[in-house]
DNA sequence: TGAAGCATGTAATTTGTTACATGATTGG
DNA sequence: CCAATCATGTAACAAATTACATGCTTCA
């Protein structure tokens, strides 16, 4: 009933913390709370809610019932092991710090041209960015905490981002050439 | 000779990025390269090396070379082919924005106490930002400007976050209640 | 009624990480 | 000369992404 133990990574706590939340779900249930709540930052596929649920059932964490009508799905919720490891992960705050692996910033590093590089990410920063702030008019603040300090978070950072590549974009291009649509194009 | 077509990836492009630089290296050489350049925000393993040089050198991107004495292992250079790959991933910025994904911030999502997270995260984060500044301190400013950047930017990142943590912890204990020594602590 | 699009699930592929194994070097 | 450490390589494992396959709805 109650396999090996496994290591439960921040996927397993995602099932975990949405389970808690939502009482019981099944994985494509997971998938959609997921994407409107977690997804602003943290993505999963719809195929891992499969492997993962049943991964985290297996080993006791999650209780399965199948439903008895129609497609006969599979409906996850927490047992009493799955909420004591969700609460022994809030009891010990991590102090990871992830590496920011932005594509970006590589090609910056091996030397892409920063006047062809910065308006592309600047756009594509600035429209993250309006993203997040729209989703921030919307939450009244009135909810939990969590989610709120979340998205001020992705808020900050990437406005530092917008900010950088501003600065870059100034600094390679000092007179930002628009090529100006001659009287006749035909060559 | 030239097998079938691959696709290219980040780790991809720090290897062909790299070999420009140094011309000629192996996989072990390749991965002390990156942890002192690319590493400070971007690290592979040196198993990775192994597997990437070989895949690239099958594909036709890198040439590769036994040495005749010793240990004779494998040295790899790129081709005109790997030089071109380059150059075409730096035609073509990228405007990929990576999810952020920090497990700090899904703790703190889920409702993990602020607090608790905040001083632990902060100390992170601020022992982050001095490893870099480090790193600037000696880094003069004299060599490519795509390092540097990128490294600058990884500062400001990093800045940013402790700011962030900085005000979660202010409005999470108004009064940071520090746990004093009492006269005698043996119970 | 049938085409589009979501819902649902599984499988294959790719990538990244950990673990293992052993060869070389070198300071003590 | 031996123990520790670095260099080198392979293999096993785990995870994430992509692709495939189909079933249900629904609205034109």
């Amino acid at each position: 009933l109650q396999g090996q133990d496994i290591r439960l990574t921040p996927t397993s706590y995602i099932v975990l913390g949405l389970l808690e939340l939502t009482g019981e779900a099944t994985p494509y249930g997971l998938k959609q709370l997921a994407a409107n709540s977690v997804g602003h930052f943290w993505t999963l596929h719809h195929a891992q809610l499969y492997s993962e649920t049943e991964r985290l059932a297996d080993a006791g964490y999650l209780e399965e019932r199948r439903e008895t009508t129609g497609r006969r799905r599979k409906r996850y919720s927490l047992t009493d092991k799955g909420r004591e490891a969700l609460e022994r992960w809030r009891a010990e705050p991590t102090d990871e710090m992830p590496e920011l692996r932005l594509p970006g910033m590589l090609q910056l590093f091996f030397d892409t041209d920063p006047a062809k590089l910065a308006p592309v990410q600047l756009e594509a920063a600035r429209r993250e960015l309006a993203q997040l702030e729209a989703i921030r008019e919307v939450d009244t603040g009135a909810g939990p905490r969590g989610p709120w300090l979340a998205l001020e978070a992705g808020i900050r950072i990437t406005r530092e981002s917008v900010s950088f590549w501003e600065d870059v974009l100034a600094r390679s291009t000092p007179a930002p050439v628009r090529a100006r649509r001659p009287r006749s194009s035909r060559a």
